[in-house]
DNA sequence: CGTAAACTCAGGAATTTCCCGATTGCCTGT
DNA sequence: ACAGGCAATCGGGAAATTCCTGAGTTTACG
């Protein structure tokens, strides 16, 4: 019997491109498709697949919680997330949601076709880019407070954090919290460990993600 | 004779999707992919096709300026746009860079396929969201408007800034520039005087505002 | 042809980052 | 009460980067 699955992406190319893909795999049948997580969660209801591949931005519901909601009610569809986001806390959201593997969409078709067979074979998949992070992630005991990535961070790494975001100078912050300019230079280099982030760029956008600044 | 294609995508998934699904039309054919613009541009130059099929969001260079260098250098080539972002400033720039259509991922496959032949037979194509827009732009001759502090900086200059955004060390870029550290440095400090910025936080978020890189 | 603008590059001083190590205070489990 | 972990603080010194000043070359255009 073939694995039923249903594609949720918000893009219309992207969701007929995998169609066509996925068709000349005999056992991979695609049994329909959304293109929000509301709309989703009815589909998956209705037809009760065994799979769902699922993206992350979606509008209205977000994948997360829709695979949250999926799976909740319906624990034994498996959903294997398909995202162009490599971020900690998309993975960790994810997870916890229920989801059975991660993928990013700059992989190969193969390692997808991979990917279901191994998640509907009741496994964890994970792509070697994820697993790294996860694993990271595992060694660092950190997992635990992962929920929005603004745990993993100490209060103080936070305020630094925003400062840096700011567009501050390292001695200015120093300044303005009234410690040396080495501790800051602490704070942003333990930081940026954490976040495994090298630039003052990447740092900014995660700060703007994460909604400790704006643009 | 059919239409040779390049796919340009930063999604691996997305590329194979398209080409499979392109497979099917025997009138267009896929003569090469790139995963970001610099290759994509040194991909033009080597095998010269038709036309272009150009995602925005790319790394190191972003497809307004891929395309840009490409009709630049190759009149000729067609630039075919399917982006997921539907604002004005996209658009805009895209067009002023020479491309000569511009579709949603959001559209459905057939409409890809009419839109690939519409722009090879030398036509621009807009798909109806992006003519309601451009229309509505033209309504108000406020194209003008729509160059926000876009034409201040050069080309190299902007080039150069989204590399900054993307967390590239000066080093970096002058390695991915093929020119000196000192040059770099010189854009890196005329961007920053022309835009009043003093610090590479800021200037992330000016690149973020502008479109020029992603979060 | 002359001018302005874009792009390129260098020297050297000033500043910052980076990589080590270290201290203090607080909380926790036993 | 004490060991251990962690957060927060700070420093030395080498290495790297930025900043400032100046300038050559190419390109576009009137």
């Amino acid at each position: 019997m073939s694995i039923k699955v249903v594609l949720v992406d918000d893009h219309n190319v992207m969701r007929e491109g995998l169609r066509a893909l996925l068709k000349n795999e005999s056992d991979i049948e695609v049994a329909g498709e959304a293109a929000d997580g509301r709309s989703a969660f009815r589909l998956v209801s209705e037809i009760k697949p065994d799979l769902v591949i699922m993206d992350i931005a979606l509008p209205g519901l977000n994948g997360m919680e829709t695979t949250r909601k999926i799976i909740s009610k319906f624990s034994d569809v498996k959903v294997l997330v398909l995202s162009a986001y490599s971020e900690r806390r998309f993975i960790f959201r994810v997870f916890k949601a229920g989801a059975s593997g991660y993928l990013l969409k700059d992989c190969a078709f193969e390692e997808l076709v991979c990917a279901i067979r191994t998640v509907s074979a009741n496994r964890i998949y994970l792509s070697p880019e994820i697993a790294d992070i996860v694993v990271k992630d595992y060694l660092r005991q950190s997992s635990k407070n992962n929920t929005s990535g603004f745990s993993v961070l100490t209060a103080r790494e936070r305020e630094v954090l925003q400062l840096l975001a700011e567009g501050k100078t390292t001695k200015q912050i120093a300044l303005l919290l009234k410690i040396s300019v080495k501790t800051v230079e602490t704070h942003r280099s333990q930081i940026m460990d954490k976040l495994n982030i090298r630039s003052i760029a990447e740092l900014t956008k995660y700060a703007i993600r994460e909604g400790i600044t704006s643009l």
